[in-house]
DNA sequence: GTCCATGTTCTTTA
DNA sequence: CTAAAGAACATGGA
């Protein structure tokens, strides 16, 4: 359980693919497994080479690459593609040096004109996946669109979506309203906006959305500031063991006390997640 | 052998 | 239409 990739550890991993590919071209990719790529691709590792990564942005957990026609600097209309990478639980994203002992289950491996260093995709269990599109291909990239970024949610857009009666928890985790929240920010934030997880949206008074709205805005400022990695370091126990009690103050502290008033904090499960929440301070 | 964890998508039920 | 619950996917750690 090394990986949980939610919002700011999606943002981590495409800062590190950003300042390292692009603007690079691809001269050669491995797919060890058809299947991880989600669209009818055969020729995936084909379609790729040769393309310059124009960019790579996040949507949500998604990740988008750019991709400029093969061969590189002539951009012929339509001839371009876009990839979209998602983690899913335990998709990794590593650099290393091509003779590196490779990770089980690594699905696909990039190498690059400028950069030494090749990229893997590893996913043990196989929740994520590669999606191609051609650059015609406009509606089906558009399609399954997401909900607001949860790093940029205003209050008032927050407040918009409230208007339904299902318990907060679940509305907020709901990538097709809100796009980047998982189960570990979602309860964080709730925390630190004192909201219970089973609240009716609905119910929220103007005050708590506009409390929620900057909770969530600051839990995921706080993650990034981290690295996103933040049950990593916990596991790393290289001597930032601290981390973990640093940055969670509810999820994975079932039975402990809470941070702020010594109740014991308590997991429930609402729309097949864990929740953990302190029955004193979220009563509201 | 059991239970649990992450995220998404689909089906069933109301 | 909303929405909630459950299953499915796959793997590994406790």
């Amino acid at each position: 359980m090394l990986d949980m990739p939610e919002l700011p550890e999606v943002q981590t991993v495409v800062d590190e693919m950003h300042s390292r590919v692009t603007g690079d071209t691809i001269v050669a990719a491995v797919l060890s497994r058809a299947d991880y790529v989600r669209t009818p691709t055969p020729d995936f590792a084909e379609r790729i080479q040769r393309r310059r990564i124009l960019s790579v942005s996040r949507e949500g957990k998604r990740i988008w690459l750019d991709l400029s026609a093969p061969g590189g600097r002539t951009r012929k209309a339509g001839s371009d593609a876009r990839c979209r990478l998602h983690l899913g639980m335990s998709g990794r994203i590593t650099f290393e040096a091509a003779d590196a002992p490779l990770a089980p289950h690594t699905h696909l491996r990039l190498r690059f004109r400028r950069l030494a260093a090749e990229l893997r995709f590893s996913d043990a269990r196989r929740f994520g996946g590669i999606w191609f599109y051609n650059g015609s291909d406009g509606d089906a990239m558009r399609a399954a669109r997401l909900g607001a970024d949860a790093l940029t949610l205003s209050a008032g857009t927050l407040q918009e979506l409230c208007r339904r009666k299902r318990p907060i928890k679940s509305l907020l985790m709901d990538q097709s309203l809100i796009g980047g929240l998982g189960n570990i920010y979602c309860d964080e934030a709730l925390f630190s906006a004192r909201l219970h997880p089973l609240r009716r949206a609905c119910e929220l008074s103007d005050a708590d959305i506009r409390r929620l709205a900057g909770s969530i805005r600051d839990v995921l400022r706080r993650a990034l500031r981290h690295g996103g990695s933040t049950l990593r370091d916990y596991v790393r126990a290289d001597g930032r063991a601290g981390e973990f009690q640093r940055l969670h103050r509810v999820y994975g502290r079932e039975g402990h006390a809470c941070a702020r008033c010594r109740r014991q904090i308590e997991r429930i499960v609402i729309a097949g997640r864990s929740t953990h929440f302190c029955p004193q301070c979220q009563n509201g």
